[in-house]
DNA sequence: ACAAATATTAACGATAACGTTAACCAATGT
DNA sequence: ACATTGGTTAACGTTATCGTTAATATTTGT
């Protein structure tokens, strides 16, 4: 469906949510790791996290040995949707490319 | 700059601009096809390749034959940029796969 | 010169996103 | 039991975004 795309894109466009989407392509970490990382109050990360959480991006465990932390880890499934888009966007420019080459050839 | 990334995701979330987008993909068009083509009022048009403009993303031309009409055209270096952010996450998400592959092969 | 067409800008209102503070719940430790 | 820690939810205000209608160039055609 492409109303996957808006979301995911909406989601990927604030900075802060990109930066926490940075730091769980190098490893799962929890909540208020995430927050003091991005400097951003517990609400605030909350808050992104539920959204990442609803899109798909992420998801959140519960920590084995403690409880209270909630682990949160990415998804790559819906960046590879984006790739993906944007992959058959640049298809589409190098056919419109060669037509260009090819008007050129006929002068 | 990463504020780059931030602005060129702002504009593609919004679907109206990544239908634009798609559109001029496949080939330069004036700004009254666009709005036609995605069912968009041409004030409303106007303001969404303003952005585009603005971020970089595409470039307005006025025609030879007739100077009323502004021809736009799709600028890809903004679209490569996104994409290169994606293929490096997906880099560190692998080297993650690979670490998590090692620590079970350890046990 | 005048009218129509193309596109942009201005001003307005409605809607949604974001952060903050306060309240709340669940799990841990003493 | 009680306080503490980690995280989420609620309520509030601020700000930004988007679309619409009206007004403003600029170019084309008669």
């Amino acid at each position: 469906m492409t109303g996957a795309l808006d979301e995911t894109l909406t989601a990927l466009a604030d900075p802060t949510r990109r930066m926490v989407v940075d730091l769980l392509a190098r490893g799962p970490q929890s909540a208020g790791a995430l927050a003091t990382a991005v400097g951003s109050s517990p609400p605030a990360m909350s808050r992104h996290l539920r959204v990442l959480r609803r899109l798909g991006l992420v998801v959140g465990r519960h920590d084995e040995d403690d409880a209270r932390l909630r682990i949160y880890s990415l998804r790559p499934d819906r960046l590879h949707e984006v790739r993906g888009w944007l992959e058959d966007l640049e298809d589409f420019w190098s056919h419109q490319l060669e037509g260009f080459k090819k008007h050129l050839e006929e002068r």
